[in-house]
DNA sequence: TATGAATGAGAGTTCATTCAT
DNA sequence: AATGAATGAACTCTCATTCAT
């Protein structure tokens, strides 16, 4: 107890910064989301009420920004995940993550879409280092019960996540709730295995750094 | 007769400028794929030998250029579906045209999915309108055999792809192969129906053209 | 003759533009002199009638179009000493030789004065080397004729050209003048030997690297 | 008599302001000389160990502060030719205050070296003028000995140090060395008197304001 | 008095697009 | 029809300087 407590992140910021900086990763949220990546700083930082100069002193560069925006949805999610293994019914904590995990996705979705080109994946994959072992518990309560196909891992949920993902925001609530639907049918127990294995952590890993480049300035230039 | 019969098509092009044409679209496939949709113009005039300004008596802009090499994947997906229709096992007709459209999502992959973002929902809107009739005749066959679940519509194919497109290149070739599998798991017949109906083709048309923005210039600039 | 007369250079330029990249160099001499380095390339190019973006198809950055106009500067200095060399007198040849450099050195001072700094002294460098033939001939004869010392050497001319070059220009014409006189003086023949031994070429390149910083944006940053 | 007694000087500081004053200073020295007048303020405060708003506190803007400690440097300037003149012969006292008073330019050359183009050239100026009278006894008694020319001024130690200086650090030590012998040999007496006058101080003056931008930000921006 | 934070005003560079040859 | 050159409009990032604590 005490003033301990609130020693908490790394240098105290004073609170008119702290502020500021919130309010720089909230308009980057709707900024990037109706305009993708290529917003301009500028204009996040005009949404948000600061100079440009003011959202470099929080942010390295554009990039840094977005990534910490990233940061903060993924934590949500762990926390969407960690609620869903304490669900008694399995299947129902189940179709509980998918539910409120797109939904997260969805309200920030352009976003997430348009980031997971530049950077996102590296977060899917944090996203799900960091669920893994919630998830775990969870399929493994379920294969238990008989209600799930036995040959899911809890890595597998990064890809699916991601498919689904892709069609959350197709039309506001119900159309991604039926291809939830159809992919929760292909996860009930059947006779036919799924073909080739559940991908490996480290693995995951190797996609997300591939596809989202870790640095944003690589492959530029041609023969000039 | 005569020459003026051939001339047909929209302004019959002289050879080399026909040629000039498909030499950018080739160009923009192979660029787009590499760098993405920050690719400039330059670069891919220059990876196709001729000048920016040609790309501009053949293009309007960058963005028709870019539409114009998603018209022509379009071409190429409807061939597979129609391809597939003429299976007799309608089920292997089914798994098969995934794999192949897939397969064609993939080895444009970074093109498709970047381009996806900016204005390519209406392509996958165009291929499902353009399938559709394929696809139903398949789909007919599949109930009839009672191979598949009796709710799903050909119009569900769109988000379908588009999931699994998202995928597509996650890792070379069997990451992928496994969540074909999954769809495919979930749309064996079940008692289960799925949620919702699937989308009526005008209403994927609204999803593409709100999605992929079709004035890329909308939404810019704030209250400056 | 005939065609071949006219291509010299590396990629004929058309004319307008070959007008352009002059008036351009022209403009950077001009500014380049009034304000110093730091002069923007904007107003370099608004100076020059043309668009910044003009002045970026000609030149990769600020920095080459800086050295582009010393490098023509080179050239003017460089006939001047051959110029010298054919003097018939040595010593009025020598004296020319100083008199002419430093009045082209005071022509555009401030200029070369200030670029010195950035990457100037590499063009000193380049200055000598190809001035050596001829100041070496020079000096041969004027040790013959015994009008000058003989532990001057022609690599000593860069340091001297430098340390004059210094004071050109503190006041227009005549003052310089007289410390021309008063090295000229320190030239003559006398018992007493200067200190050391002339500067070899190769470390007079050596100086020129590592006073003008050949990567201008080396040295950055601190520790944060 | 009580504290208001000692309070003489301008604005006596309390001990710690004194202190951070003089540090920064000191930072300055190091940091200009390190990397040129381009080092930001923050980096030369950062390295004081103080903030940037502190430096503001003690010096007006950036250019102040560099100007402060040029005052410092021609201080112990001053000291030299003192102590110089001090010297039983006259010639050696001479040499010696050449080669001190390049040694303390050379020791932080980079930054005198870049300070003079934009408001040096008064301070060697006020070099000049405070040490006329100091050099002014040395060249008596040197004329006095017959070893140097009779048509050298104590004004014109400020364009000879200028032009010594601007080679100052050409190489570590002995380069420059080479040319204090040259141009100390030029010193010797001729029968050739030397061109022109020595420069009046008050010519001096005028130089060094031409020069030297008084005001730094004059001769900005152009017709716009 | 000293600090952390904020800001306005560029500077350099790039690009989609249009003109003149 | 095709090219080389030109341009205007941005965009990212930096810095000297000023507020608010």
């Amino acid at each position: 107890m005490g003033v301990s407590a609130a020693a908490a992140g790394p240098r105290r910021l004073r609170a008119d910064a702290a502020r500021n900086r919130q309010k720089l990763i909230d308009a980057a949220a709707e900024v990037l989301a109706a305009r993708g990546l290529d917003a301009t700083l500028d204009d996040i930082a005009r949404h948000a009420g600061v100079n440009v100069a003011t959202a470099y002193r929080h942010f390295a560069n554009k990039h840094e920004l977005a990534r910490e925006f990233l940061r903060q949805c993924v934590d949500r999610a762990v926390a969407i995940a960690e609620q869903a293994a304490a669900e008694p019914d399995p299947w129902a904590g189940l179709t509980w993550f998918l539910e409120r995990t797109l939904e997260l996705i969805a309200s920030n979705r352009a976003l997430v879409d348009v980031l997971k080109h530049a950077y996102g994946a590296e977060h899917f994959a944090e996203l799900l280092q960091r669920t893994t072992a919630a998830l775990e518990r969870l399929l493994e309560r379920a294969r238990a019960a008989g209600v799930i196909r036995a040959d899911v891992a809890a890595t597998d949920f990064a890809p699916i996540l991601e498919m689904l993902g892709a069609i959350t925001g197709l039309a506001e609530p119900d159309l991604p709730h039926r291809y939830i639907g159809l992919v929760l049918a292909g996860l009930r127990p059947s006779p036919d295995p799924l073909p080739g294995q559940p991908p490996t952590e480290e693995r995951l890993r190797q996609v997300a750094t591939t596809k989202g480049l870790s640095d944003p300035f690589a492959l530029r230039r041609e023969m000039s």
